[in-house]
DNA sequence: ATTCCAATCTTGACGCTGTTAAGTTTTGAT
DNA sequence: ATCAAAACTTAACAGCGTCAAGATTGGAAT
């Protein structure tokens, strides 16, 4: 249309979906301010306008990723709310959401990456909102079997462990995705946190 | 003592511990031939003579980090071979291995590093050996309770999510080193792998 | 012992990177 | 209409991985 205004109008929305792209297409280890700028023909120091740094436009990126796997969690944890499956189906919307974009568990993880307050201990008003879901469901689930207090902290871990150690697995190049191994993430998730939810129903 | 040689002697070597100390100190993002070269007295280039790229020399780095988990592993089975806490105390090997040296889980498991075989198939010759050590052994553990085949397979990926994603959560920052977090480890990991086996023991 | 090749290392360069300084264009509030 | 702030360009800097060309050395073959 207008060829080439000086102002761009939207660049910030417009670096962060180009970069987006780039991490989806090449990975992070290919994405270059420059590259960026000039996917979106734009000079080379023009982010600079939007973004201290490339670390802040990284973040700016990761936080987008961000909201999208939170997103996926509440939709899941809303379907299945108040069912026996909830925290299963949880914990395999978790592993799915990275099986079906590898490129963007280590992009999330990824030490140099992470800005965010993952600390353990359940305290935080800077928790990340998806650990927040996961745990929560978790401790309700896990509640609902009068576990003691310091078991079901644990039990909460390990499921966060879990759930995150397939994710891991899962996204390691040579595997390649397998509709099979969706029913499959199902399996080992519900063999870890259903036992105890069917254990208690005997129990009553 | 003698002035700086033209020939270095044991540069390979050299370098490969200076890259090790700088990514310890500085973590992996820090890292530079460059800097490295510099470390050891000896020119930009002169790496070049011991490795085609910096992908190659990272790889080297990385093997070597994986030897000596591979041997914290071994020498773990070998000190509980045939008890019944194996496969737990293998377990929390994995995770204190990574838990004590932060800075290597990344290094070893990120995206980019990753040219060895990691495929969940428990198929492979370049299956790398601390997860067959892991594998086998709980192979060997599940087996005794005589579990169904495809079952004891997820037993099995269950376990090696369990322990890779403490890791990976262990190692994550803000999580300070805590000697209570190691014996709390262990009780995670136990809570998952010794109830199919005491289950079992009750059987008999 | 001499020769000579291959391994090792240096120097200097290339293009790419993140980042900054200085200057230009545009927007929008007054 | 004015003018400051925001958005963008151009040009430069140092650091990076990498390579080509040349210098230095060690060791095997003669």
């Amino acid at each position: 249309m207008e060829n080439k205004p000086y102002h761009h109008g939207n660049l910030r929305n417009a670096l962060i979906r180009a970069g987006l792209e780039l991490i989806s297409t090449e990975g992070e280890e290919n994405l270059s301010l420059r590259k960026v700028a000039l996917k979106c023909g734009v000079s080379n120091a023009a982010p600079y306008a939007h973004f201290n740094s490339k670390d802040e436009f990284i973040a700016a990126i990761q936080q987008h990723i961000m909201d999208l796997f939170t997103s996926t969690l509440e939709q899941t944890a809303e379907m299945y709310a108040d069912t026996p499956a909830l925290l299963s189906m949880l914990g395999t919307a978790y592993v799915k959401f990275f099986y079906r974009n590898p490129l963007y568990f280590d992009f999330l993880f990824s030490r140099k990456n992470i800005r965010i307050n993952l600390s353990l201990d359940c305290a935080g008003e800077k928790e990340i909102p998806p650990l927040r879901i996961l745990k929560q469901t978790a401790a309700q689930a896990f509640c609902k079997v009068d576990m003691p207090e310091p078991i079901m902290q644990n039990k909460i871990i390990a499921m966060w462990a879990l759930v995150h150690g397939l994710s891991a697995i899962a996204t390691m190049p040579n595997v390649e995705y397998d509709e099979d191994w969706e029913t499959r993430i199902e399996e080992i998730i519900k063999s870890i946190s259903i036992p105890y939810m069917t254990q208690q129903e005997s129990k009553k």
